[in-house]
RNA sequence: GAGCCCGUAGUCUAGUCUGGAUAAGACACUGGCCUGCGGAGCCGGAGAUCUGGGGUUCAAAUCCCCACGGGCUCGCCA
């Protein structure tokens, strides 16, 4: 028989006749859900349930173990070819043993069968779902903070549609708003010079910090200048903003001369600056032709980087949404009128503010959005002063635009804005589209941090992306000449390629998002320790053996399998469409990097233990061949739900 | 000041949602294993008052409260 789920398979046979017997002798307790357990050890067998110990409680004459001794003759399992034995066993667990011979056989044959579709339970409810990540600003390069979102994206993504639902990936692109601005007009300013030998979102990020760098410094002087009207906090504060940017300067000077100097030769150091940039952005989002072009080109140039970044490690998507479309086509303004209607929009002169508190209370939200009853929800300023409006404000139109695509909008955003993606569900609210609002996620996920400090973009401090990439491909061409000296450079140049990369993936991904990341160079290339390496090593020595076998085993006697490393393999193997399940619903990406590395445990483990080719009778050889083809296939489809390639050698 | 997230061997992490049997891995440390299929490996050893203190429970790393430490947020930035 093959199933999408053997495990699962073996779980309900264990919960359907546990049930039963329930029912006999303990009917009040079969209305819990949740009956069985995985056991710690495999002595206790494949699962386990402690609802004895439960049970006793409300029954004090009866001990846990004295109640699972009476249930357990009336457990009928003899028919379930799955089950062999259920035993009571410590307090009162009561013990349900798996037929390995019945677990193996469906287990193997179903991979085998299944092949790449291994894994994929298909829910019962698909939906249509879009994934918007990664979104970064067109103005410089991704770093390794941010780099975590397409990582973690890609791969909720990919297991969602594993799962059976439809998916789109969408890159917000944030084209709107003062940074890209000043990033524009600095570029402008310079007349355009287009970029020599540096890709062009370093190249457009240089141009950003510096400029900003430098209008920044020049505002701090100016405020300075009239220190005697200002409190000394206030005073103290502008200085030590002014010592931090002087830094950056310093840094920049030195980094990129040439730039500075010319940035430095051209800006205007007044107010008009400012002025000047904030003009920029008003005719940008009024749609004024020049300002467009300018606005677009610059984005043009910064996204061309990104898109190369992006590709290189296997992150594709299905849409790339211009910001500023959404002003243009006047979505904002109408949403803004809509908002307006709600009465949830005061006005504090020109300004809009929207009343984020007040949708919460109105509609007792408060709980279901575990936000404690007397905090008070900031408001959100939807328009400024000079009439444009806000990151979002704009994000509200763009989130309904989503929703006319898809049932369910999963917004892959970093936690620190955790704020501004509470205050657009409670737009969504107060606009009447409670569907929506329940179907918007906002996945977040902690930053990344240097150790000592915050990668900052503005302040072009951070370590790029591409260059994390760069160095673990080094790192790895480095290993595998030592390693595999005979392969040949193409050979080489695409295996270390599919490792470095690899390496970074899984060291952003395999820890679970809520926890907070502190950036070093050894979690990526010390492939000692980035377990990336070692399961990609697992598939390629498993694949050796398949190669050597030179022959596609057709019919497998999985019962000879009895060695318990094989059946730990199997076991594992069983569980798999289980764990993508669990890592689909439950939005759990970083489930699938834990999965693959006790897979690859256990298979290097038997590899040590146990011969596939040399083996006394040619029918073992095949189960085994046949269990290890299983591995490949299961290793081979984990590795692609979070974008790493498996390799034939390394 | 207020709110959110995190705290598990020297280091990095799993387990926390859904309480249950001996807290699971990796790095570093350490003792073994290449005439069997790839040693980026395997087998063993040592190393944890699960940040601290209360509480709930037959049972707490897990739930609740309070402290402490780290990160983040509270902008007419994104």
């Amino acid at each position: 028989m093959v199933s999408t789920n053997p495990f699962g398979e073996f779980r309900v046979a264990c919960e359907v006749a546990l049930r039963k017997a329930l029912s006999e002798l303990h009917p009040e307790a079969t209305d819990r859900s949740l009956l069985l357990n995985e056991p710690p050890n495999r002595s206790f067998g494949e699962l386990s349930s402690n609802v004895m110990l439960e049970l006793a409680q409300s029954r004090s004459q009866d001990t846990p173990k004295k109640l699972a001794d009476q249930l357990v003759p009336l457990i009928h399992a003899d028919g379930v070819p799955a089950i062999r034995a259920v035993k009571t066993a410590g307090a009162g667990y009561i013990n349900f043993y798996a037929d390995f011979t019945e677990l193996s056989r469906m287990t193997i044959d179903s991979i085998r069968s299944l092949d790449s579709r291994y894994g994929s339970v298909r829910t019962e409810k698909p939906m249509s779902i879009i994934v918007e990540h990664t979104s970064a600003n067109p103005i410089s390069p991704i770093h390794i903070g941010q780099a975590r979102n397409p990582i973690l994206g890609d791969a909720l993504a990919r297991v969602l549609e594993a799962r059976g639902h439809r998916v789109s990936r969408h890159f917000y692109i944030d084209d709107v708003g003062r940074q890209v601005a000043v990033a524009a007009f600095g570029y402008r300013l310079i007349e355009k010079p287009s970029p020599m030998d540096e890709k062009p979102d370093h190249y457009i990020g240089t141009i950003y910090t510096i400029t900003s760098c430098i209008v920044e410094i020049s505002r701090l002087k100016r405020a300075l200048q009239q220190a005697e009207t200002l409190s000394p906090e206030k005073t103290m504060q502008l200085k030590s903003s002014l010592r931090e940017w002087n830094q950056v300067a310093d840094e920049f000077r030195k980094k990129h001369p040439r730039l500075f100097k010319l940035l430095l030769h051209q800006l205007p150091l007044d107010e008009d600056v400012e002025a000047r940039i904030n003009a920029l952005n008003r005719a940008y989002e009024a749609g004024e032709p020049e300002a467009k072009r300018l606005i677009r080109e610059t984005c043009g140039l910064s996204m061309q980087g990104l898109k190369e970044t992006l590709s290189r490690v296997g992150v594709c998507f299905n849409s790339w949404d211009w910001e500023s479309d959404l002003v243009w086509n006047g979505s904002v303004r109408d949403v803004l009128e809509n908002l307006k209607k709600t009465g949830y929009v005061f006005s504090e002169g020109p300004v809009l503010e929207f009343d984020a508190n007040k949708v919460a209370e109105d509609f007792e939200l408060k709980e279901n959005l575990a936000v404690k009853k007397d905090h008070e929800i900031p408001s959100l300023t939807l328009v400024r002063a000079d009439g444009t409006t806000l990151y979002t404000t704009r994000d509200i139109p763009y989130t309904l635009w989503k929703f006319k695509q898809a049932e369910k909008v999963i917004n892959v955003v970093g936690a620190d804005q955790k704020l501004p993606q509470l205050q657009l569900k409670l737009a969504l609210w107060a606009l009447g589209n409670e569907k929506h609002a329940r179907n918007l996620t906002h996945f977040a996920y902690s930053l990344v941090n240097l150790p000592g400090y915050t990668m900052s973009g503005r302040r072009g401090r951070y370590i790029s992306f591409d260059e994390v990439v760069d160095e673990a491909i080094r790192k790895a061409l480095d290993e595998v000449e030592k390693r595999s000296p005979s392969l040949s450079e193409e050979e080489k140049t695409k295996i270390s390629r599919n490792i470095g990369i690899g390496a970074v993936k899984f060291a952003l991904i395999e820890v679970d998002p809520t926890k907070p990341v502190v950036f070093t160079w050894d979690r990526v290339i010390n492939f000692e320790r980035n377990s990336a390496p070692y399961i990609q090593y697992s598939y390629a020595r498993a694949r050796s053996i398949m190669r050597k076998a030179e022959r596609r085993v057709l019919e497998a006697d999985s019962s000879l399998l009895i060695e318990p490393v094989e059946q730990d393999i199997i076991l594992k193997l069983s569980k798999f469409p289980e764990t993508v399940i669990d890592s689909a619903d439950n939005l759990k990406p970083d489930a699938i990097a834990d999965y693959v590395i006790a897979l690859a445990d256990r298979f290097n483990s038997f590899y040590n233990a146990i011969p596939v080719l040399n083996t006394s009778s040619a029918s073992l050889s095949d189960a085994r061949l046949a269990l290890v083809e299983s591995v490949t296939i299961v290793l081979r489809n984990a590795l692609s739900l979070i974008g790493i390639e498996a390799l034939e050698k390394m």
